[in-house]
DNA sequence: CCCACTTACGCAAGCGCTTGCGAAAACTTG
DNA sequence: CAAGTTTTCGCAAGCGCTTGCGTAAGTGGG
């Protein structure tokens, strides 16, 4: 058996309480006493019991991670930041692993409301939940969104601004003298596919080039869906001469068909993807790509809500943070 | 606040722990009494306080996983299958990544040393810490190694057959017509590394082609201590046609440095990497790769370690599993 | 040197649940 | 139908910790 606080009382010979208040280093316990109680606890190489202390305190120094995408690498390197400044500030994730499933969301919901964990951090996510999550909220929860919408700026928020990103690809993409730009995007129940929906818009708008509807396309965020994505788009009417994809596996895909297709890139079609990571780094032509700043989204969303625990509800906000755009060779038209 | 066992059995007009055994299935309960109590509690969106819970049985229904890196995607894959298992038999997982740093195990083995997780899995990761975690492990915690080799053979491991995947490997290349096959593999604090280099030998020495030391080449995992490796190897006396690398990270800045220095793969260097995912499928050329049965490994470490958490040790086992070799264009010899 | 004030510590309740034990009630069976 | 057996359920202790409150000891000022 594990020694426990009582243990460490009478070998000290104090109360449990004077040795609690020495190991949480609270006031009220004399400076000589607390050193012995140290001493002793550390000789002993005590652990106190979190179960217990959660209970008592009701405070567990757990967040629970809600990760949409396994599958994407910049989801995980979220994840990887927040491990690190989870772990420096002696907490503790748990993940949970939804996959855009409405059902296991719910399930994982209960490790809140059963006060498992003092907080929760979504990553990414389609909208369907909200509600859900807002039940869970009002029985008083800390809950931190990251680049996930829900219709009312209700939740604590750090989001990537995808419309200008989009729109940053789109305006670059002009000025290489690409003039038929397709946007792939993802499922459309996802609010911040809209966004992005937005954001290609408004700079094809203020470049007086028309719209075609064929030319947006939403889908799944898979290597499959992107290769299809391919196969659907040049079907269309009008052929574009570019494309942008704002999914991580998505865009491999669309770059794989793109080439089993005989095409050459950015020759025949430039391509825009997304995210920074060594996927697109190394897939031939490097990809241009968007790419948002994960370590500060990570930590801007922890330290958010690691305020919202300590502080209560008062501090809710929203940051938006912009993503940036990395021009490779994808993009680069090579003959005009 | 929370609603309670005790505000259920108020509700219901029986004592707590009538409505403990009615929730948990336990007999002891009247049929009748039973459905009254779980109509109440669903009626009422019930959720067990899971800490309480734990203090009470001694069981929280939580593991720890120990990753040693996170950016290994082959360690991600067998996350998310965990994450599956787990969560189907009502388990939480607690991410811990430890980076392979010794300081941070030590860390995280407090969960298991204070109660907090009913047991551990360690995927990958050196040798250091077995000591710690046989220390830890006898204060009767359930702990499950995968891909990691202790000195001895104390803990209940599943493995995968890197002697006979190398061994497949290299016969592989021999075929092929390589004669001089380099070898890159992790750092040599590892003892899975060492058997890497076991089923090496073991395949040169069975094809009577010398042993060249020099060839050998070990190293830390990652993209730059790949590109790094390539470097360092062509200086040597003797140059290789050949390359096995281990790493799934240094394999591909293998690559990399091998086409930045104006090589071809296969003409120049063969490449046979680690690791079937997306990485090595997408780089040009495709790469022939070592693959682990990743979702096996990921699901028997799971059972066996819930088997350990529910029957204790009498179960310890060992099992090995046989990478498979996929073979794609960077090993097939053109011009013979 | 006494009173007010601070500081150090112990007492005990309580966090929400599980579980061994015993009593009462409901069944058996000859 | 009595005695034995089984089932159903409540009581209360306890898991290991935190915390409000009360008391004893220590401090300083008049």
């Amino acid at each position: 058996m594990q020694i426990t606080l009582k243990d460490i009382a009478r070998m000290a010979g104090v109360a449990e309480s004077t040795v609690s208040r020495a190991l949480n280093d609270k006031k009220g316990v004399g400076e000589e006493t607390k050193l012995k109680i140290l001493k002793i606890a550390k000789e002993h190489n005590y652990r106190p019991n979190q179960l217990a202390r959660g209970l008592a305190a009701k405070k567990t120094n757990m967040i629970a991670v809600f990760l949409s995408e396994m599958d994407s690498p910049s989801n995980i390197e979220i994840v990887k930041h927040l491990e690190a400044a989870a772990e420096s500030e002696d907490y503790q994730i748990i993940l949970c692993n939804t996959n855009n499933q409405e059902e296991k969301e719910k399930r994982y919901l209960s490790l809140l409301e059963s006060n498992q964990v003092d907080g929760a951090i979504f990553i990414g996510g389609k909208l369907v939940g909200s509600h859900l999550l807002r039940a869970s909220f009002s029985s008083d929860n800390s809950i931190v969104l990251v680049n996930r919408l829900a219709e009312e700026n209700f939740f604590t928020s750090v989001l990537t601004d995808y419309s200008s990103g989009i729109y940053q690809a789109v305006k670059h993409l002009i000025k290489q003298g690409y003039q038929k730009i397709a946007l792939v995007s993802g499922p459309k129940d996802n609010l911040v596919e809209e966004e992005k929906t937005t954001g290609y818009m408004e700079a094809l708008e203020e470049s007086e080039l028309k719209l075609n509807h064929d030319l947006i396309y939403s889908t799944e965020s898979s290597r499959e869906a992107g290769y299809n994505a391919f196969l659907k788009i040049i079907e269309s009417e009008v052929i574009p001469d570019a494309f942008i994809s704002t999914k991580e596996l998505t865009t491999i895909g669309l770059v794989e068909a793109i080439k089993m297709g005989g095409y050459f890139i950015p020759d025949d079609f430039a391509v825009v993807g997304y995210g920074d990571n060594i996927l697109t780094s190394i897939i031939e032509p490097p990809l241009t790509v968007l790419s948002e700043p994960l370590a500060e989204l990570a930590k801007k969303s922890f330290y958010f809500l690691l305020k919202l625990i300590n502080d209560g509800l008062d501090s809710q906000k929203i940051e938006v943070l912009n993503p940036s755009l990395i021009i490779r060779d994808s993009s680069i038209k090579k003959y005009n």
